[in-house]
DNA sequence: ATTAATGCAAACACTTTGCAATGGA
DNA sequence: TCCATTGCAAAGTGTTTGCATTAAT
């Protein structure tokens, strides 16, 4: 108990309840997803505490937010540097844990000091490829 | 002349001066930046037409949506499979044309039928490091 | 002549902000 | 007690859409 002490910041119930549903979680939710699953436990809370938390355990360092699905922030609590891969039909985004190692000389990065990359797969997912398949077999 | 008559849509002055805009462009400007640069030859267009002409072209292979920068979309008339370098100051994107292989195997990649993917550097360009010894030296 | 594209305004989705009330520290 | 956080509503950005008019084919 206890556990999160050391962020820095007043621990609200809401705010627990955030961390805890983040803690391992692997499914990328939006500020949107974070909200309707907790929504059971505080009827009350306000899409904005949502926001607003997940934005201050961003800057605390506890989660990245991910500009991978155009619509929306995703919101990751692996903070490790690592990759992903999204299904174009769906969004689903998992993780991909390879990592590798993308040197550029100057010339290929000109004028740039570079600090880090992220590489973003794409490609269709196991249950989409099947509703494709559904939908040729059935048109 | 003629050149974009195989696009298969109807070329008004206001999408042929997109089309000319955007062609050899290297800037990745957003929906934004196009309608203001158009603005001095077309005063009555509509930003609305940007974004729907943007998005025909898109939607016609002629041009590229990038999430790189989570504000907004920016566009890309580079359509073959490039790199992108981010300047986490700035928002300027610049092309990284070397092109990586980088191999999944399945187990890396657990039920997914990957397409492809889009390596993003980020780091901070030549001008706002300069920025940033400025006000280190002045503070 | 037909039909798609334009400009405008309204609507939309996601996110941030102002502020009075609340509740952790 | 004190100040950060909450919930709510309003506002802010980026983007899409409905529709009457216009113009490319």
């Amino acid at each position: 108990m206890m556990k999160y002490k050391d962020i820095g910041v007043k621990l609200t119930p809401q705010r627990l309840a955030i961390l805890d549903y983040l803690e391992g979680n692997t499914s990328h939710p939006s500020a949107e997803d974070v909200y309707r699953v907790l929504l059971d436990k505080f009827p009350t809370m306000s899409l904005a505490t949502v926001y607003n938390t997940l934005d201050t355990l961003r800057l605390k360092g506890r989660i990245i937010a991910l500009s991978i699905d155009p619509e929306k922030k995703r919101f990751d609590p692996n903070t490790k540097p690592h990759n992903h891969l999204i299904c174009i039909k769906c969004k689903k985004v998992v993780d991909v844990d390879k990592t590798f190692s993308l040197g550029l000389t100057d010339d290929e990065a000109p004028d740039f000091e570079i600090m880090g990359h992220h590489i973003e797969f794409y490609g269709i997912c196991s249950s989409c490829k099947t509703e494709e398949h559904i939908r040729k077999s059935t048109a």
